[in-house]
RNA sequence: UGGGCUAUGGCCAAGUGGUUAAGGCAUCGGACUUUGACUCCGAGAUCGGUAGUUCAAAUCUACCUAGCCCAGCCA
């Protein structure tokens, strides 16, 4: 697929055709403090497929430039996120790559008297700030003098003051209507460990101070960003020209994209997994991309996804039908179509001569000859799905079995039920069925039509599997109702069932399209032996 | 009477003054079908509102309305 027209793209097109710049580099800039989810993946699809569009490339840059929220462990997990979806950064760095440079970009800022050291606490400097409808007051030590400024940073940086004791902070317009340019805090003192460089600093830069200088300093060309940070581009601008970088990156915001139904803030999911609603970050009900990929989605089913929303200035929310018709789109002629009965209801063939197995042919995908063929077995026993079986006199328009109802086993013979077992307590435990030899697939039958054509396995040489149902963990999109009344219950299902024999050499993350039940993946806790699927979506469905 | 951003069918989204306003998802018809799948046909918007500019506007202007974002020493 394509990227469809979008502004950035045309953007791009017109600074390459200008000669505004020779080629494109942009960068995917997470900070390392979560799992990236599917919202992640519109940045980095965004980012990676336009600047491969031109020609151009992306980095990858971890925004680690506030150690107290930030761990090592999600750089490593981040990296391999990206590179399941498919792209390959041109070189991995970290914003505290720059801070030796970002120091010394603070500092010209004090010497032109751009910047200053400021006592005012937190409360101080929030009550100075003013509000969204009155300006703020100028802080008390915005007119300290540059050597004293230098001095005092210096000291800053030297570990002399404690968190929260001093800032620095760039001296623009304390009445400005965008509160952004209310002289800004452009560092901070923070004595903790820092994943990257240790106790080496105890000073950090703040993201509106270190990012545009990070992006001039790797030559990017596009920053691409939220629609959030529209107000800050202007303070971006600021700090690219009043520290005199050579390279002279733009900012552009896009809208974030949201799926209906499901949440992705951090804090949330956070909560799924620290109260145990989940079973962790890779949950297959879980947005994350370790989740949509335990689940089986597939990096080229996102990337379709992603791309078939488009771009815009918008914060839109799509249905998650579009990502699951990218799923069934991407898989649809790469996939054996095999059988599974996932909720057995045996049936014993009366007329079918006792202890005789039968091979029959089909293609592993009838759309797709280059799968080739593959053999199953046909017995006096077989399983077909309960659902398959109307207990009762159906509407007209049934397509499947019922009592006195003749359908097709697919690939094998008609069958008609003749009688219903039942349990002591009227649940059925059995079908007997009558087949007509007459009607074998490939035979050239053309006598009847059946009632419908069904999936079974045989019995004897039937898998014992284990079948993972999900369904979305938010029952309604009502975004005021407290979560925990919008949880689904019924998110999670596991039921057992078989699958063909065909399938028993199957390991974890192999997908199968199992035939009119929908597109499954093993997972990672399945083995042989004790084979467990995740339904990653459903086919779909006119049946009501 | 703070600033910024946005507004095209149910959901996304092309379109940047000029034939019947692309496309995808969803929906509803119909054909086909050894997956109620797939595939194939067909159906639906006058572009937030109003008033202007123009021979001509979704595209320009003005005003209005609605929604989103901003007052972290978070990103």
């Amino acid at each position: 697929m394509e990227m469809q027209s979008n502004f950035i793209k045309t953007i791009m097109e017109e600074d390459l055709a200008s000669g505004k710049v020779s080629s494109i580099m942009t960068r995917f800039p997470p900070e390392p403090n979560a799992y990236l989810h599917i919202g992640h993946a519109r940045a980095i699809i965004t980012n990676f497929e336009l600047a491969k569009m031109f020609g151009g490339s992306t980095n990858l840059r971890f925004d680690d430039t506030n150690p107290v929220k930030e761990d090592a462990m999600f750089v490593d997990a981040i990296i391999e996120d990206i590179r399941w979806l498919g792209y390959e950064p041109k070189q991995i760095l970290f914003g505290s790559d720059y801070f030796e440079e970002s120091y010394e970009r603070a500092l010209l800022l004090i010497r032109k008297g751009l910047a200053f050291v400021c006592d005012l606490s937190a409360q101080e400097m929030s009550n100075y700030r003013g509000t969204l409808n009155t300006p703020g007051k100028e802080s008390p030590n915005r007119n300290r003098t540059i050597d004293e400024n230098l001095t005092l940073f210096k000291a800053m940086r030297n570990g002399v003051y404690k968190d929260g004791e001093k800032t620095l902070r760039a001296k623009i317009d304390m009445s400005s209507p965008n509160i952004n340019m209310r002289d800004p805090v452009i560092y901070r003192i923070i004595h903790i460990n820092h994943h990257n460089t240790g106790n080496k600093w105890c000073i950090y830069p703040m993201y509106d101070f270190a990012h545009p200088l990070q992006d001039s300093i790797e030559g990017i060309t596009h920053s691409l960003c939220s629609l959030e940070y529209d107000d800050h581009r202007v303070l971006y601008d600021w700090f690219v020209e009043k520290c005199e970088m050579p390279h002279i990156p733009h900012q552009y915001e896009f809208g974030r994209l949201n799926i209906a139904n499901t949440i992705m803030s951090k804090r949330y999911l956070k909560q799924l997994v620290e109260s145990k609603l989940v079973k962790g970050y890779d949950d297959p009900r879980m947005p994350t991309l370790v989740g949509l990929r335990r689940r089986g989605y597939t990096p080229n089913s996102i990337r379709n996804f992603i791309l078939s929303t488009g771009l815009s200035r918008i914060n839109s929310t799509v249905s998650n039908e579009m990502l699951e018709t990218s799923l069934r789109e991407d898989l649809k002629l790469q996939l054996r179509r095999v059988n599974a009965v996932l909720k057995p209801l045996k049936v014993i063939i009366l007329n079918y001569p006792e202890g005789i197995i039968e091979e029959l042919e089909l293609p592993n995908n009838n759309e797709n000859e280059a799968l080739g063929m593959r053999k199953i077995l046909f017995g006096k026993e077989v399983y077909i799905d309960r659902d398959d079986f109307y207990d009762g006199v159906p509407e007209k328009g049934w397509k499947r079995l019922a009592m006195g109802l003749e359908v097709r086993l697919m690939h094998a013979y008609f069958v008609r039920c003749v009688d219903v077992v039942r349990n002591t307590d009227g649940t059925i435990s059995e079908l007997h069925c009558t087949y007509d030899p007459e009607t074998r697939s490939g035979s050239g039958f053309t006598g009847r039509k059946p009632n419908g054509n069904i999936h079974f396995v045989e019995a004897s040489s039937a898998i014992p599997a284990t079948f993972n149902l999900f369904e979305p963990l938010l029952v309604d999109s009502d975004g005021d109702r407290p979560l925990e009344e919008r949880l689904n219950l019924n998110s999670w299902t596991t039921i057992k069932g078989f699958v063909e024999s065909s399938l028993k050499d199957t390991v974890s993350e192999d997908k199968y399209q199992f035939v009119r039940m929908g597109y499954f993946s093993a997972d990672y806790d399945s083995k042989k032996g004790n084979l467990i699927f995740n339904r990653t979506v459903e086919l779909k469905s006119s049946y009501k």
